[in-house]
Formats: C-alpha cells, sequence, structure tokens
DNA sequence: TTCCTGAGGA
DNA sequence: TCCTCCGGAA
C-alpha cells in the first residue's frame, strides 16, 4: 500500500466536511465494517442530513460523525449516528484498503468535485433495454452457479476454480470442465494438491490456456491447503497472491465466494465502454484510464455501490453484442445519444494502421 | 491472418 | 509496453 492512511488525515477531512462538495463521491462507495457490524455512509445526496462532520481542534480529527444505515443481510435495519475516532479506522485493517482508495482518489483532485456523469441512470437503463432484447452469448458470472450444492468450504473453492478457468473461455466449456472434475473428485484443494497436473490439465481441456491453469490449479490448491486449512483466502490481498489471479477475478471472488464487494469487477469491457462513455478518467484530468485497475477506481468514486455488481455482466454483454472493441454497432445503439465516442470510431474494416505502413 | 481475453513476465 | 499463452471466431 503506497499510501499511509489517516497520516494524511486533512485528505479525510476534506472529503468528510460537509462544506466541500464531495458528496457523491464519499456517500455513495464506503460500506465498511466498524466493530463488526456493517455500515454504510448515508448518501448526502439523497438524505435530508448531512452524511458526515468532523470535530477538530483546527489541526487533527477528534471525531468523525456519520449518519448510517445499519444494514443486515442487505435490508437497511436501522439509521443512527455513529461517531468515529481515527484511531478506530486506524486499527481496524478492514478499512484500510477502502480508505486508502478513496483518499487518493481524492487527494489528487481535492480541488474540484468528482463528476458524477450526466445521465448515467438513462444510459444503464438503456443498456438494459438492449441486453434483454438481445440474446447475450456469456454469462460472464456464470462462475457464481458453480457448487451450489457443495458446503460451503468446498463451494468457494469450487468458485475459485470456477473463476479461474472461465477467463478466456466460453460458459459451457467452463462448466464442462468444472463437472469433469466434479465427477473424479477433484475440486478440492486437498484432491488437487495430490493429484497429477498432466491429469488436471486432460479434465479441463479445452478451456482457454490450460496448460498455464493445470499448473496455477496445482499451486493455488497447494497455498489453500498449506495457508487456509483448504479454504480460499478471505480478503482481496490473499488472493491477489495466487498465481493466475490478477484484479479481474480477485474481486469477482470476493462478490461471488465470499458475498463481500470490495469493488467493481472491472474486466475489458467495462474498462472500454466506461471511457467510451467518459465515465472515469485518470484522477484530476480528463484523459482516458489507461489501465482496467484505474477504470475500477475512477468509476468507484461515484457509482452508487448497488451497482457495482450488476454493472458487469450489464456491460460485458453490451460490450459483446453492441459495443464492440472494433466497429462498434452505434446504429443500433440506443444510447449513441449520451455517448461522447458515438461513431466516432471508423466504421470501416480497412486498418488505417496498416494502410499508413504500406504507403 | 488477426483478434479476443486476463495474467504475468521480459 | 509488448509479448505469450489456447482455441475459436471473424
Amino acid at each position: 500500500m503506497s499510501f499511509p492512511l489517516l497520516k494524511n488525515i486533512s485528505a479525510l477531512v476534506n472529503v468528510i466536511s460537509p462544506k466541500i462538495t464531495f458528496s457523491s463521491s464519499f456517500s455513495q462507495m464506503k460500506t465498511t465494517r466498524l466493530s463488526s457490524a456493517k455500515w454504510e455512509i448515508n448518501p448526502l445526496s439523497e438524505s435530508k442530513n448531512p452524511g458526515s462532520e468532523c470535530a477538530t481542534d483546527g489541526e487533527s480529527v477528534q471525531t468523525i460523525r456519520v449518519y448510517v444505515r445499519k444494514k443486515r443481510a442487505k435490508k437497511t435495519v436501522q439509521t443512527t449516528v455513529e461517531e468515529v475516532r481515527p484511531e478506530i479506522l486506524d486499527q481496524n485493517p478492514c478499512r484500510l484498503p477502502e480508505i486508502e482508495d478513496f483518499a487518493y482518489g481524492k487527494e489528487s483532485s481535492c480541488s474540484h468535485s468528482t463528476q458524477v456523469p450526466d445521465n448515467w441512470e438513462k444510459v444503464l437503463e438503456g443498456i438494459r433495454k438492449m441486453r434483454s432484447s438481445e440474446d447475450a452469448p456469456v454469462d460472464s458470472m456464470g462462475c457464481e452457479k458453480a457448487g451450489t450444492s457443495l458446503p460451503p468450504k468446498e463451494r468457494r473453492f469450487a468458485v475459485l476454480v470456477s473463476s479461474l478457468l472461465s477467463s478466456q473461455t466460453k460458459d459451457n466449456v467452463t462448466h464442462g470442465a468444472i463437472q469433469r472434475l466434479l465427477q473424479n473428485d477433484l475440486l478440492t484443494a486437498e484432491a488437487i494438491d495430490k493429484s497429477n497436473e498432466d491429469e488436471i490439465k486432460g479434465l479441463i481441456y479445452p478451456v482457454g490456456f490450460y496448460t498455464r491453469k493445470a499448473s496455477n490449479m496445482k499451486k493455488i490448491a497447494n497455498i489453500c491447503l498449506s495457508k487456509y486449512g483448504g479454504d480460499i483466502p478471505s480478503t482481496l490481498q490473499g488472493l491477489l497472491e495466487l498465481p493466475g489471479i490478477g484484479p479481474k477475478m480477485a474481486h469477482l471472488v470476493m462478490n461471488v465466494g465470499w458475498d463481500n464487494v470490495q469493488g467493481i469487477c472491472v474486466d475489458t469491457h467495462v474498462h472500454r465502454i466506461c471511457n467510451r462513455l467518459a465515465w472515469v478518467s485518470r484522477p484530476g484530468t480528463k484523459q482516458k484510464t489507461s489501465t482496467p485497475e484505474e477504470t475500477r477506481m475512477s468509476l468507484q468514486l461515484w457509482l452508487p455501490k448497488e451497482e457495482w455488481v450488476p454493472i458487469n455482466p450489464l456491460l460485458v454483454g453490451f460490450g459483446q453484442t453492441i459495443c464492440t472493441p472494433r466497429r462498434p454497432r452505434c446504429g443500433v445503439c440506443t444510447i449513441s445519444g449520451f455517448c461522447p465516442s458515438a461513431f466516432n470510431e471508423s466504421p470501416s474494416p480497412s486498418s488505417k494502421s496498416k494502410a499508413n505502413k504500406r504507403s
């Protein structure tokens, strides 16, 4: 972690203080663990109350008072005022990555509030309609069906393996591979750790990159067994340490395996479409983001948390059928009126770069 | 023949 | 930043 949280408390104060217009970004992005309860910062923009206020002695923050909704099993059960001392945040590692992202994002654009894109709700609604009328070839969250009948630990391991296999692979192919592993009792860390790598390879064929994935599966099973008692890591950091698990898959597994939304699962489609819509930008600029990770940070600053999970399957389907990487079908897209990139890309199949090279 | 797609290594 | 991995689609 490169940004030392709460050493730079002023960044946090600036964000939380109502006199600075950060309402949308802060209020919408934080679900945090304080004590053992799950709290959500009350959205400033949707509440009569201010979302939060700080008590300071001029230099440092004494107390942060937050108006929160208490949530149990995804239902709001109570709205209260909470007082939080900075050192409590400091002592709670669960809280650190989120605040850190958040403080980092705000630091770099402190002089102006994060822009919530105009009409984003209309755009999402339009995409939903297009998706419901057109067949989507791939359901990227297919791994959530993995092992639904298994006990929790086995189900989580199945989700992890399923996620690993599903990348760059059609859903039915992934499903077949999972079924074959299941039939051969090779869907637990213990079994995979003992098994032969060539056998795994044969069973998961023809998923994309099966050689590399078979090797990673063995390594992952061994790590899960030795460090997590055969379960999968329960933190983003732990998941990222597994070979073959990057940011995209780690967020997916946190969402599906642990039902813990740590961040948006940003793949190439989400990355591309959010940039075309100008929904994301590099901190403090209007430049496009250059990596999916940068897109994730930028998107999380304003997109309401309820949309964090559904946005992935929505944009993946949209990206495969209409907003394609090459030659997007802006002519049939019902939200092109809201899209600054509509009809900007050359509709001609002939490649400019090649033509230039030849001439 | 080129691209898709996410992780990782040069 | 570019390449590799794997099979399949365009």
